[in-house]
This record gives C-alpha cells, structure tokens and sequence, in this order.
DNA sequence: ATGGTAGACATTCTA
C-alpha cells in the first residue's frame, strides 16, 4: 500500500500535474493539501476517471484538504472536533487494507506568517488541538496516518540555511515543540525511518531561484503510528513535479507499507 | 531594510 501528500497550492491550476503524477504513481491515497477551491468547484468527475474517489473539505480562496484514495473512503471527518475554525485544515478517512483498517488524515498546519504575527498564536493553538485530537484518533485507529503540510522543519538538517533561518516562522522553538508534543503521541516521522540523502526538502521558495538553489525546507510530512511503522518499507521526496512549469512551491512525499 | 514569485480575488491577502 501506498501513501502519498502533496500541497498541490491551487488545485484548479495544478489538476493537470496531478492527474499526470496519478497515473506515473498509482497509490492508493493522496493528501492535498491547499486545494483553494469550494467543495461544489472540485473536479470529481476527472479524479473518478482517473480511478479516485475524493473526500475532501474545501474553501474558496485559502486552505482546502482531500483524501484522493482508491477505495471510497468512509467514516469521513472535516476539522478538529470542538475546535472552532472556519479555515478547513483537516480531513480524515478510513481505509481497508491487507493488515486491516488504516486511519489516513490530510492536515494543513497553519503557517503562522511570522512570530510577531497574530497567526502565529492560532498555529500553535492548532497544534494543540491537534494533538489532543490525534490521541483520541490513535486510541480508535491504531493503524493511523497523518500526512501533510506542517509548516514546520523539525530539525536543523531540515534547513537548507539553518543560520539564517534560525528563531524564524517555520523553524521556531515553539513551533517544535508543538510537532513533537504531536510525535510523542506515539508516531513516527516516515522520511526518517530510512537512510536519506542530505539537504533534502520538501518546499523551496518560488522566490530567489529558491528551487534551482535548493534553498528549502522539509516542511511535508508522513507521521506513522507505531502500528504502522514497522509496515513501512520506504519514504521518499518526489522532486520531479516541482521541476516542471508552472509547478507547486511544494514536492510530493510517498511512502510504502508493506501491509498490501 | 526591502523585495523578490505565485494564486485567488479584486488591488490586497496569504504563503
């Protein structure tokens, strides 16, 4: 079984690359993340022909989650539970497979734009809650995955210039800490599972060349729950779609389970 | 210290 996310930022404009990157990568769910369009914009009906049924908790303009999977997926969830916030970053499915059923969930962190920012307070706010959710998920589905874009680079190898980026949005103590108060609930960054190359990131400014300088971060995450860590058989950054014109500011990331 | 790019919406906000 395959799983893979990816901040596709706009996916009216990025349909065409998605389709394409569907069709060389045939797993079995897909976390968007970003979708920017109103759940009665999406593009079902080229998604099913694609062979992909979609949940997904849309919004005009900003933000936006899906789960594209191969099998319908049920017992669907939009936004933290008794978490008030209209801005939909989060939506969760269940899924079958071989070693029985998986809890995949599409997380949007917020970005927090800087410290002094009044988003800044509402990420963490958002970790928080999400933390305290995810432990009610994990106690109902051992078997849980939480992929997506978190906004932060969990450690300095993370960062393609950690100097220059230290104390900043996205790097941030507080910023940590909250993704490690989620990691200690008992999952597993995926990425590091596995022996990676260096400077490996997963979103490069569309500023600056950022990409041709590989000036990024890995910010684009797949947080396995002990149930399925020891199923996982590889973890890997797609670079190639973010390459192509008219790209995403972000790479896709997949992993392997070994249970299908 | 500033602005650089991209997307959506409407000329500014978010990232």
């Amino acid at each position: 079984m395959k799983i893979a996310t990816w901040n596709v930022n706009s996916l009216k404009v990025r349909l065409p690359q998605v389709l394409d990157w569907l069709a060389a990568n045939p797993v079995d769910a897909l976390c968007l993340q970003e979708l920017k369009l109103p759940d009665d914009r999406l593009p079902l009906d080229a998604l099913r022909e694609a062979g992909y049924h979609t949940a997904a908790a849309g919004q005009s303009t900003y933000n936006g989650v899906a789960v594209l999977s191969r099998q319908p997926g049920r017992d669907v969830l939009r936004n933290i539970p008794g978490f008030d916030d209209a801005q939909q970053r989060l939506l969760a499915v269940t899924l079958d497979s071989p070693c029985g059923e998986i809890r995949i969930i599409s997380a949007y962190c917020p970005n927090g734009q800087s410290l002094e920012s009044d988003k800044y307070p509402y990420k963490l706010a958002w970790f928080a809650a999400l933390r305290d959710h995810i432990e009610q998920e994990l106690a109902r589905y051992p078997r849980l995955a939480l992929l997506g874009d978190f906004n932060v680079a969990p450690e300095d190898r993370d960062v393609h210039d950690p100097v220059k980026w230290e104390g900043q949005v996205l790097v941030s103590a507080p910023e940590r800490a909250a993704l490690q108060a989620l990691i200690d609930l008992g999952l597993h960054d995926a990425f590091r599972l596995f022996d990676q190359p260096e400077k490996s990131f997963s979103w490069w400014d569309y500023r600056q060349l950022g990409f041709r300088r590989n000036a990024g971060l890995r910010i684009d995450h797949i947080l396995l729950s002990d149930a399925l860590r020891e199923h996982c058989v590889s973890c890997a950054i797609d670079k190639e779609p973010r390459r192509l014109p008219q790209p995403s500011d972000h790479a896709p990331v997949i992993a392997e389970l070994g249970c299908a």
